[in-house]
DNA sequence: GTCTATATGTTGATAGAC
DNA sequence: GTCTATCAACATATAGAC
């Protein structure tokens, strides 16, 4: 029932000198393999849903090899996780903790996070589904965002934001907005559509090609949708 | 492997007219009961996570009953998420159909949306996950909306909605916008805050109460903003 | 590191008494 | 309609050979 902790993970990867790539490092070594594959099993099914056996199977290795790399479904799943967690939002904290313009940051924003997404599109469905059900996962999700204490980053973002549109009332090229609203209004038009891309689809009976089509549209209009509802 | 399809439910509810409330129904009958069990238990752990045994615990009755009723775990998740599908969006609906003013439209559908999923926060998330791992769904999610066809419903509230737009834009008072653009702009800056809660929160540092009131700024503060995107 | 074989525990589902 | 008892099927995880 108690598992050792430290049956140690097979090797840390990272500073190896030298090495010419190994047979088994040709297509990728086998432990990114796995995490690959895993990525991809737990987004379509989620982690509930998944078999490691096909896991296993989509990585192209037995299934004991899971269990040797990564001890259990759950410390895997929290891997998955956690890299998955660092692909949603890093780049726009890091747009936001800039001291570009606002309405530059908007813009930078909408583009960047609306590209992601289209090279994505299941990340926001996933990442909302993970979340609802290992509430205790919210932990690697913001230490993936950054490496500070939970709520530090987002009080800085905050602070700066709340700055910045304080400046902007004062200059009177701005009507107040609290900067909670701001963001995730910011953050809700941005990333919405892909999370509910399905209902969305359907409702409107829209295929593939028309969706990315309404995306590309998306990426050129939502910026000024924004910036005007912030007009004075 | 093949099982009759027919071994009918055990009866149509509805119709019954004089039943002296029976001492099943009481709280509820127990088809009732199981339902909102269920409900419950998937709204937490998602289907594939969720065991029945759990959900007969919550609806006080035994395993085999659940059996009795909806015959196997799929037809349960399904009936269940026939029910949820049928709370988000279909006063939405119903308010979009009308011939309200445009910007009335808007304000009425910001409250309801906002107070309906106060009431019941975790519905965005449950459905968006729920989709997201059985496609399939949709048709139930689409029918729970309305009676009509798949994308019926959705291709005519875009022409009344894309209709009061040009009237709008003709007139000077609204700047142009695709009605695709429109609506899934409006139902993101509603359902977004819901389902990605947990982020929110963590990441603003926000508990119950604090989302709760961040809920209430957002119901009176969110229509303005939308509009004011729109003004010419 | 990677595989085969297997232990161990759950889980959805059914049979049949009441 | 509701319960008890039980089955068959998996799924996770480990042991141990190579």
């Amino acid at each position: 029932m108690v598992k050792q902790v430290s049956k140690s993970p097979p090797r840390a990867r990272g500073g190896v000198p030298y090495v010419t790539t190994s047979p088994a490092e040709l297509d990728g070594d086998t432990e990114q393999r796995i995490l690959d594959a895993a990525h991809t099993v737990f987004m379509k099914t989620g982690t509930a849903g998944a078999r490691m056996q096909e896991i296993a199977r989509e990585a192209g290795v037995n299934s004991a090899l899971l269990h040797y790399y990564f001890r259990s479904k759950d410390r895997l799943a929290e891997a998955v996780f956690h890299r998955a967690a660092g692909q949603l939002l890093p780049a726009v904290a890091g747009v936001l903790a800039s001291d570009r313009p606002l309405a530059e940051k908007v813009r930078a924003i909408v583009e960047i996070e609306l590209d992601r997404l289209s090279r994505t599109p299941y990340l926001p469905a996933y990442i909302i589904s993970e979340l609802a059900h290992h509430p205790e996962r919210i932990t690697h999700f913001i230490s993936a965002l950054t490496g500070s204490q939970p709520d530090a980053l987002g009080r800085r973002l905050l602070r700066v934001v709340g700055g910045q549109i304080d400046e902007e009332v004062r200059a009177r090229r701005m009507r107040p907005i609290a900067p909670e609203q701001f963001l995730v209004n910011l953050l809700s038009l941005c990333i919405f559509p892909f999370a509910a891309r399905p209902m969305i689809s359907a409702m409107m009976g829209l295929d593939d090609k028309a969706f990315a089509r309404f995306i590309r549209e998306r990426r050129e209009k939502l910026p000024d949708f924004f910036l005007n509802a912030l007009r004075p």
